[in-house]
DNA sequence: AATCAAATTGTAATCGATTACATTTAGAAT
DNA sequence: ATTCTAAATGTAATCGATTACAATTTGATT
């Protein structure tokens, strides 16, 4: 591959004069111009990256940091975060890291090492302290989870009154024993739909039961299940369930769909309203995230952070999806 | 951020020792060594990799391209080829190509531009005599969908014979009125899926209906619900469906459960084993690839290329998964 | 023709690492 | 003490671009 040396002798011009073509300088007059060209077109140019970056001192790559690729919930966010960074000429590193602390090094270590102008993460089992650390010299946004009265500027939706609003809906249709399916209460978003949860519960002088609250150890569909079984092992089963997350809350509704064929239904309520949840039987009541916005959202105050403007958080609007699993 | 060049003054040596002890070269003295690594603790030095891979002239980065996230089938072998490189010091750069040529575009330039160092393509709608192109002198490996007779190393799973034994299984059921619903045939896995699909018809002396094979504008849920829709409306319907993939499949199966509340069931199989394929009412019957395996495997695969070794191409097993929705 | 400002182009330093080759040092053998 | 070899270290070129500054060209004006 031909290199900008190679070019500036075919042209019979300096580097200089290349690379101002390259960058589209106003100051190449257009016979130059067009020799430069020529010259690219014959020899099959493309500027390398590597030695732009160096010069630049950056990489134009973001780096996104989720758990896992394996909720959908995921998947859409990254959909908007790649149509915005994209159209600015980012690209996006993809770091799942699994909860594991050693990825963790490694994706912030590429950051101070340059390999990535800025961070999205995603992911709530971050340690925040070291991201604190990063986000002093480094731009940084949180998207979805983040950290009350931190620094670190955030995209978000308001759990606790969406939570708040799917458990009224349960309330509303009849319910009064109603169990809440909860992921890490060490996670913000956990802890702040349980609140929602309980506030509901509580305007309606409900009484919050602890043996219908059961805290999952992930997200995955199989928690769901196991989590909603416990629940109908209890003496006095709840009526209706509101689970943090559409994967559990689809799990919920297989174990009720396994154990109970001839009993009167349990109402399900999800959050994320991922593509499945239109899909189950019966289809998914659950709060609707806008996930592709909050992509599109973060990755256009990563990049004004990187220009050096300040960022506001933003707290984007959610909505209660009503579908057949609280329609009796 | 200091550079090597403050670090050696500190430590009081030249660049090439630092580079020797970062590199861990067994020629330096443990005196030096130590005095490097102390200035290198001191200074919380992190060489750069934008230096280090103009250098090197490598980028240590894997481009992935996908058609899209919103399929789960890809979210697992992502695992596996993020598994696998991480381990050797790579990351992968994921690309969802959203099946628009003008992102292919940008895609190729990266790595001809060294911001790739190889390609695994799982895309069916590349375009292929760009990528073959881009293979003869970078590393490219096919993930999944592949080219019959082409130049370009592959990792895939029988789809003929995968498609052939799902649909005698339906057979041996007997179901005698057996659906399609396959994506475009442009696709070579569809084809081949439609091949073994009319290979089991044939062997069973079953007549081939083109009104009981519905080709799909995409693979997503609403196609495979339209897709089923379709397929009930004639006169004489089908006992059993063979979908492609599993997320057609789920589709087909919501049809079914909105359409044909009081009728006797139809079987349905799908392809992929995507998870939440466990979720749904009834369970699905599916044939499964060994995703994580694939991306492993591919990713291996593309590294060995990298080093120059010749790659051979690669079928890996199959595995028919049967669950409720073959089982009346 | 001479002068001058503006437009264009070139020279060379620079980004931060790696490494071939040269040089110095250490320690053993005589 | 001298010589020699092996080990350790240093010097400087290099990867491929960008850009401050210098130098040259252009063309209008007098």
């Amino acid at each position: 591959m031909a290199n900008i040396h190679q070019i500036a002798e075919r042209a019979g011009v300096s580097v200089a004069t290349v690379s101002r073509v390259l960058n589209n300088a106003p100051t190449v007059s257009p016979k130059t111009r067009s020799k430069v060209e020529s010259a690219i077109k014959e020899l099959n140019y493309q500027p390398s990256m590597l030695g732009r970056n160096l010069r630049n001192s950056e990489s134009r790559l973001i780096l996104v940091l989720l758990p896992t690729f394996s909720n959908p919930f995921y998947s859409e966010i990254i959909n908007g975060i790649q149509d915005t960074v994209i159209a600015k000429g980012y690209n996006i590193l993809l770091c799942e890291t699994d909860s594991r602390p050693e990825r963790e090094n490694i994706y912030f270590n590429m950051v101070k090492n340059k390999l990535a102008d800025g961070v999205i993460s995603m992911d709530p089992t971050i340690n925040m302290k070291k991201l604190k650390e990063l986000a002093e010299s480094h731009p940084v946004i949180l998207c979805s989870e983040y950290e009350e009265g931190g620094c670190i500027p955030y995209v978000t939706v308001d759990s606790e009154l969406a939570a708040y609003q799917a458990v009224k809906h349960l309330i509303q249709l009849g319910n009064e024993k109603i169990a809440l399916i909860n992921s890490d209460e060490k996670f913000l978003y956990a802890r702040q739909r349980r609140a929602g949860f309980e506030r509901a519960l509580k305007e309606f002088s409900l009484p919050i039961r602890e043996e219908w609250i059961y805290h999952t150890k992930g997200l995955d569909f199989q928690h769901g299940v196991h989590a909603m079984r416990m629940l109908l092992q209890q003496e006095e089963k709840p009526t209706a369930v509101f689970a943090v997350s559409d994967t559990l809350a689809i799990g919920a509704l297989k174990a009720i769909n396994m154990e109970l064929r001839a009993m009167e239904p349990i109402a399900v309520v999800g959050f994320d309203n991922i593509s499945f949840s239109s899909m189950t039987n019966p289809t998914l009541t659950t709060v609707s995230q806008p996930m592709y916005n909050m992509g599109c959202t973060a990755a256009d105050m990563l990049l004004n952070s990187m220009k050096g403007e300040r960022v506001e958080n933003i707290v984007l609007d959610h909505e209660l999806i009503i579908r057949e699993s609280t329609m009796g």
